[in-house]
RNA sequence: UGCUCGGUAGCUCAGUGGCAGAGCAGGUGACUGUUAAUCACUUGGUCGGUGGUUCGAAUCCGCCCCGGGGAGCCA
């Protein structure tokens, strides 16, 4: 049987071929009276490829009716220059096998769907031309993310999905447990008995890999994680999902300056490799998704970005003479307001601000010698906002134990944590970077329901 | 979770107290190396659900469900 040619390689063809065979679904047919055109994509690329039935081929007159929008077909055919305009390869098929029927009920139409109705049929809507961009972009995302790290020596490390500490002593968790919800163990005081459960105390999925990260870079140098990522948090935003993917690395022997360096080569890289090898896709959210799109990656790719202190952005904040809906003083958490002022207005590109009051930051930041603020720095993005988290780690046992008592944390649970201070504790720092927001920024989607195969959200978990 | 805007044909939407509409999709036919093809005709409705106001409700009011936007939490 001859090898199936992907509609990509059939369009880059260098020269004619006599016959070759290629697996798709319909995307349109348009019917002369000798001959149909048929749009046939398999998603390797964003265009389509063009095949001609000919009124002559064998069962013409039966298998047109079954050629409908989303049906799938296998054509056989020579692979031609084509005759009429606007592609340079067709194919003249000599054989058609309607694989899978597609009736009048496909929901997919030629034009025009809202991504709201499209999220409905997320089991359908890869095979929509925006999506199936998205999709090849995030494949090609995941991979330069390796890369990167890959290439600069970093060891890819694989934290536990399932955990028993709430790494960032906030945020909500998901319970993992087999105990039965109706009639759970009970302890003689009345409450949920843990201890039996399936791994002997409360378990939760991980909200960060970080802490274990940690264990790692103090052993390997330099690694990262990339995985799946649980928040139960009730969020409804635009750029919150329940489930998603984050990438963190973690370095030893590094501060905060190393750690901001690494996070802004990081960004700079998986934008400048996405314009490299997703030219098709991005012209194609250029076009229909956001008309500033390259304008603005160019421009990130162009530019240094910008740092400054948390101290330094309250004050551009104050001096901007707007009017915000929630004023702040030194002390107070960055509104969205004020963080995409500082992105979007301000600075006009990236920006990392960095050493942030103590009181609003975790336990593990390292505390600055002006006992006030912490080592912490996030990137901003224009239009997303937050896209990068991270800081220096405290690696004084003394100070870390001072931090975890004002947090209100038992040592008992973090003896691990702590023993890294105790035996060949070294400065280090890493940060996380939310995926899915890294791929809303180079694509322009602007909702991360929409860049995630199948979103888990609150109150959705279809598919 | 509170704020706000929505839910009308398969899809996108108009209709805002008085006969349920358009474009696209689907169907039929014509035409054409077409390419979001074009032209003519045509099928298609629990107006999100529920209770109320009214002679009369898609339209006004209450409650519920679902979705969008922005907010908090954060990546």
């Amino acid at each position: 049987m001859l090898k199936a040619t992907s509609v990509k390689d059939a369009l880059r063809a260098a020269a004619p071929a006599p016959e070759i065979l290629v697996n798709g679904w319909v995307r349109t047919r348009r019917d002369s009276k000798a001959f149909s055109f048929i749009e046939l994509n398999d998603g390797s690329s964003l265009k389509n490829l063009q095949v001609i039935a000919d009124a002559t081929l064998p069962g013409y007159a039966e298998l047109m009716p079954q050629i409908t929008t989303g049906a799938a077909l296998a054509v056989t055919g020579e692979l031609v220059a084509s005759k009429g305009q606007g592609q340079t390869w067709e194919v003249k098929a000599s054989e058609l096998t309607v694989v899978g029927k597609a009736d009048a009920t496909y929901p997919l139409q030629k034009k025009g769907h809202s991504m709201e109705f499209l999220r409905e049929i997320a089991h359908l809507r890869p095979r929509a031309n925006l999506f199936g961009a998205v999709f090849r972009v995030r494949s090609r995302l995941a991979y330069a993310v390796h890369q990167f790290y890959q290439d600069r020596g970093f060891v890819y490390v694989h934290t536990p999905l399932i955990t028993a500490s709430d790494c960032e002593g906030a945020g909500e968790l998901f319970r993992v447990s087999t105990l039965d919800p109706l009639n759970p163990p009970k302890t003689e005081d009345g409450a949920v008995d843990y201890g039996q459960d399936f791994f002997a105390r409360p378990t939760y999925l991980t909200v960060s890999g970080q802490l274990e990260a940690e264990v790692f870079a103090c052993a390997m140098g330099k690694v990262y994680t990339f995985g799946p990522t649980f928040r139960a948090e009730n969020s409804n935003t635009s750029r919150h999902a329940s489930e998603f993917w984050m990438i963190e690395p973690e370095m030893a022997f590094t501060d905060l300056v190393g750690n901001m360096d690494l996070a802004e080569e990081f960004v700079k890289y998986l934008i400048a490799d996405v314009r490299e090898h997703c030219a098709d896709d991005l012209a194609l959210f250029g076009k229909f998704v956001d008309k500033g799109l390259d304008e603005r990656l160019a421009f990130v790719l162009e530019r240094p970005f910008q740092r400054v202190s948390y101290t330094e952005a309250i004050a551009i904040i104050e001096a901007s003479g707007k009017a915000w809906e929630h004023p702040v003083k030194w002390g107070d958490n960055l509104q969205s307001e004020h963080e995409r002022y500082l992105a979007e207005e301000h600075c006009k590109c990236p920006v990392t601000v960095y050493n942030y009051p103590k009181e609003i930051k975790p336990f593990y930041m390292r505390l600055n010698d002006d006992q006030k603020t912490v080592t912490a720095m996030d990137v901003l993005v224009p239009g997303i906002g937050e896209i990068v988290g991270g800081s220096q780690r405290e690696e004084r046992l003394d100070v870390l134990e001072a931090n975890m008592e004002r947090h209100g944390l038992s040592k008992a649970d973090y003896g691990w944590y702590l023993d890294l201070r105790r035996y060949g504790s070294v400065p280090h720092a890493g940060f996380g970077l939310g995926f899915e927001r890294m791929l809303m920024f180079v694509t322009g989607m602007a909702n991360i329901r929409d860049v995630i195969p199948f979103a888990r959200t609150p109150g959705n978990a279809a598919f």
